[in-house]
RNA sequence: GUGAGUGUGGCCAAGUAGGUUAAGGCGCCAGGUUGUGGCCCUGGAGAUCAAGGGUUCGAAUCCCUUCACUCACCCCA
């Protein structure tokens, strides 16, 4: 039997909700902030991955999907949404409309990884970029966006870390030291710090293995080697997240995975014991349009996992309210009956009402079993006698009641409505 | 890529010092007389016990191989 690819998982029916909810408050709260929409292509060119995320980063490295099409381009499909979103600014001249572009997106991102929980091959992003304003007052505002849905969906015991990883002009020098400074550690390092040393420098300081502990605290702090105007961006940034009191934990080791960032970077969390994996991530990017060859322009923007935030409203028993429209079966008795139900069931559907035409194999007594089986709220009967009389039953199946009322359009769509 | 755990009908599963019809529950289908659901009763369909190979008179149960799933690491949403 067929299977879906490992790593990718339907959407039933029963999970349709999560996502009709979230979809319902990414629309509201980007209208808040007052953010557009654009779609891009599920593929790309391979090279606008290497060069936005990073040659030598794992995603570029390993992990993304990438083939060759019937003409020879070599494709890969989009690993994350930065990118993509940053060409299509640069392909659509978006430089040229009123500065900072607004534009968000949901879309699904592929890396071929081990599937665990809340990981996946296919996941869905929603996510943000402010391109064309550096400053940090469009950081505070890209983070308040992407906190202020998350708790519009129902999460809560949310955790914000930030931390600022500095621009081109002082990082060089804290990756400087921070090395020497391991170098000077190298044979208390675990074996994935070692390996982190020289290809994932800044990483280092995210082991989890306690005995390395000890040596990140002793670290070099890269939030003292920012330079004056990187600091002076930090400073006014964290003010400004005073100013909408939105609570933050400073983290100086929180680094993250693409190249681009600089500046500004953040992640945001549950604090709910189970899963301590981020549900959102972003920052600024202030080289990344010049490196796909536009103009100098800053950036910044935020993605978070749809799944994982699914993950945590299951987690945190979050209820999403059930839709209680009416739904109605019409059971009908015999031949003629059928006629008047397909009759009936085009106006009441034309009229907004949920309507179900019973199987006509069963009896009365089995098609009643199956409007209550599917949750049903009412059941219409028609049979000889109404026929003759031109009415029809109406039965309320959370109550019990049924009435015999004149078979006449606006009678039924007044009760059922 | 590395490590650990798990794989019995659509779902949850009992059964493992090998013994021959593979429990049970949910769900599904059909009945419980002629036109009334949710409860109840009865019956039915549905499993080559993940796959392949081996040991044995005999294997879901023992051995080998492969695959899949789950979790964790790396990394990330």
């Amino acid at each position: 039997m067929y299977k879906s690819p490992r790593g990718t998982s339907d959407i039933l029916p029963e999970n349709q909700m999560y996502w009709r909810i979230l979809n319902k408050n990414i629309e509201k709260i980007s209208l808040e902030f007052a953010y557009e929409r654009i779609d891009t292509p599920i593929i790309e060119d391979a090279n606008l991955f290497v060069r936005g995320i990073g040659e030598l980063t794992d995603i570029v490295e390993k992990e993304t999907y990438t083939f060759k099409d019937r003409g020879d381009n070599l494709l890969t499909l989009r690993p994350e949404g930065t990118a993509p979103i940053c060409r299509a600014y640069l392909q659509h001249g978006m430089q040229n409309s009123t500065q900072p572009t607004r534009l968000y997106y949901v879309l699904p991102n592929f890396r071929y990884e081990r599937p665990q929980s809340g990981r996946y091959r296919q996941h869905h992003q929603f996510g943000a970029e402010n391109i064309g304003e550096s400053d940090p007052y469009i950081d505070c505002e890209i983070i308040e966006y992407a906190w202020r849905f998350l708790q519009s969906v129902g999460l809560s015991m949310l955790n914000l870390e930030i931390n600022s990883i500095g621009d081109k002009k002082c990082r060089p020098k804290y990756i400087t030291d921070l090395k020497e400074y391991y170098n000077s550690q190298s044979n208390n390092l675990c074996k994935d710090c070692t390996r982190r040393l020289n290809n994932n420098t800044l990483r280092l300081l995210d082991c989890k293995n306690s005995d390395c502990q000890e040596i990140i605290s002793k670290a070099p702090n890269n939030l003292d080697y920012l330079c004056n105007e990187c600091k002076a961006h930090w400073q006014l940034l964290l003010l400004y997240l005073k100013d909408i009191k939105l609570p933050y934990k400073i983290n100086s080791r929180l680094v993250r995975g693409f190249d681009y960032y600089t500046r500004t970077v953040f992640e945001i969390s549950s604090k709910s014991n189970s899963s301590p994996i981020a549900i959102a991530g972003g920052g600024r990017y202030d080289g990344l349009i010049q490196e796909l060859g536009g103009p100098e322009t800053p950036g910044i923007g935020f993605g978070i996992g749809i799944e994982r935030v699914i993950l945590e409203l299951k987690n945190q028993k979050v209820s999403i309210p059930k839709n209680n429209k009416n739904k109605v079966v019409i059971a009908s008795i015999g031949v003629e009956s059928r006629h008047i139900s397909m009759h009936i069931s085009s106006i009441l559907r034309k009229n907004g009402i949920t309507t179900i035409v019973g199987p006509s194999s069963k009896n009365l007594r089995r098609q009643l079993k199956y409007a209550s089986s599917i949750n049903s709220t009412h059941v219409i009967i028609i049979g000889d006698e109404e026929i003759q009389k031109n009415t029809l039953i109406i039965k309320n199946l959370t109550s019990g009641v049924q009435n015999i009322i004149p078979n006449i359009s606006d009678e039924i769509i007044k009760i059922l409505k």
